[in-house]
DNA sequence: CGGATCGTTGACAGGTATCAATGCTGGTGG
DNA sequence: CCACCAGCATTGATACCTGTCAACGATCCG
């Protein structure tokens, strides 16, 4: 996998008490008052699938708000072996670390067409000091960061190959409002569960095969109860 | 492992300003007039190695910080596995998530005699309101504990079992100022690595025989440099 | 002196990585 | 429109690694 720079170009500001996935973001809780502390700009930027976002080199100057579709976290290692540690979504935040003043941890790349709101570190630090209430955002969305890294530790990481896919697999699913879902790449799956992307593709194989999972490019949907039945062995 | 419950006893109340590692831990930047809000008392607790300090099922009245020794987090499934998702230190917090008011996410069990803070969650929530600098290293505590996940997944969970020993016999080395360090039970190693308890003793008995790591008991010193060399390839 | 607990080691079967070859598909340019 | 290519997915063969089951050793403690 070889992550390339972001293609896609700025779309301006947008108005935060417009945004039809307010109650879902950061700045739930902000009263009006706290939007008018806001002074520098929030700007949307689109992605296309596959662009970084951002690497553990670029400034820290902002955190990132998902608005639709998703994105890879991957922990790269000395020796050229990676893992993807986390996948984003709709509310999600990416590159909380700024926050404290930190690097980013890993890279952010976009796994499809991902829509997100970059919000300066400034803004966030300037409302700290008048806003408890985004203080408790701030801590339950670092709460939920930390208790998905559990589920990721134990879900994804034990067991063998074809119960971890399977986890992977109903997770995806009930990521979804909808019925179909993003099948990622088998390289990534191979990353997410730390198998290869042979073995991945193998699990993948056989699931289609014995009607547990449906797919055509990248859309597929899943007999949840078969796959429950395999992870519980 | 059968977790036991706490046996140790109580040891009555102590003055935050007079703790001996009060820079290491989450009431550092507290200012005089913040420990005068205190109502509730911090209770020190002693835990022989092996009890119980809080369980999913537990009242969340309480975080904990630690003074001495190790606290492992240890996160059960339901067929009965389970894996440890962390190593608690010195100045680490514990069971924060009970100040967003979820339940605890895990067992924590000590590993060593282990010495302990108990501090009500409501007197968090008092000072919350107060004082922006413990916005700040409650912040930083989600933070470490967010960064250390990342390691986790990506060290102790990928590349074969003696690579990922040898990672951990590194980490359990450089989290200790002194030369020795707390060498963890098989069964502790296998649930840290996700490997199984007989692998485990495997590596490690294979690392004394070629003097990579040298034991007695819990005690344990490695030779870095040939670790080092080892999770290379 | 047992007995319990933990650590070590062996044998073997099954699972997974590795290396390699072959399909499949969407995009590009002639 | 079609041929071709690049990238991804699939599949096969094999060696290696690890889980599993079992036995034995070491240590501590009553």
């Amino acid at each position: 996998m070889k992550p390339t720079s972001i293609k896609s170009a700025w779309k301006g500001s947008l108005k935060c008490q417009l945004c039809p996935i307010k109650d879902k973001v950061l700045f739930a809780d902000l009263t009006e008052d706290d939007f008018q502390q806001l002074h520098l700009p929030i700007n949307e930027i689109e992605l296309a699938a596959g662009s970084v976002l951002y690497q553990p080199t670029d400034d820290n100057n902002y955190i990132y708000t998902l608005r639709s579709g998703s994105i890879k976290l991957v922990h790269y290692l000395t020796n050229g072996n990676y893992r993807i540690t986390r996948i984003l979504r709709q509310g999600d935040l990416a590159g909380i670390e700024a926050l404290n003043g930190s690097a980013y941890f890993q890279h952010a790349i976009s796994m499809q067409n991902t829509s997100i709101c970059q919000i300066p570190v400034k803004n966030i630090e300037h409302l700290n000091l008048k806003s408890s209430n985004l203080y408790k955002q701030l801590m339950d969305r670092w709460q939920k960061a930390q208790s998905e890294a559990d589920i990721w530790l134990t879900d994804f990481t034990m067991g063998n190959s074809k119960q971890r896919v399977a986890k992977l697999l109903i997770y995806l699913a009930e990521q979804e409002s909808e019925q179909a879902f993003f099948l990622p790449p088998r390289e990534d799956i191979g990353a997410l569960l730390a198998i290869t992307t042979e073995t991945a593709s193998r699990m993948i194989a056989e699931f289609r095969r014995d009607k547990t999972l449906n797919y055509s490019g990248n859309t597929a949907s899943i007999n949840l109860k078969k796959l429950n039945i395999m992870i519980m062995k």
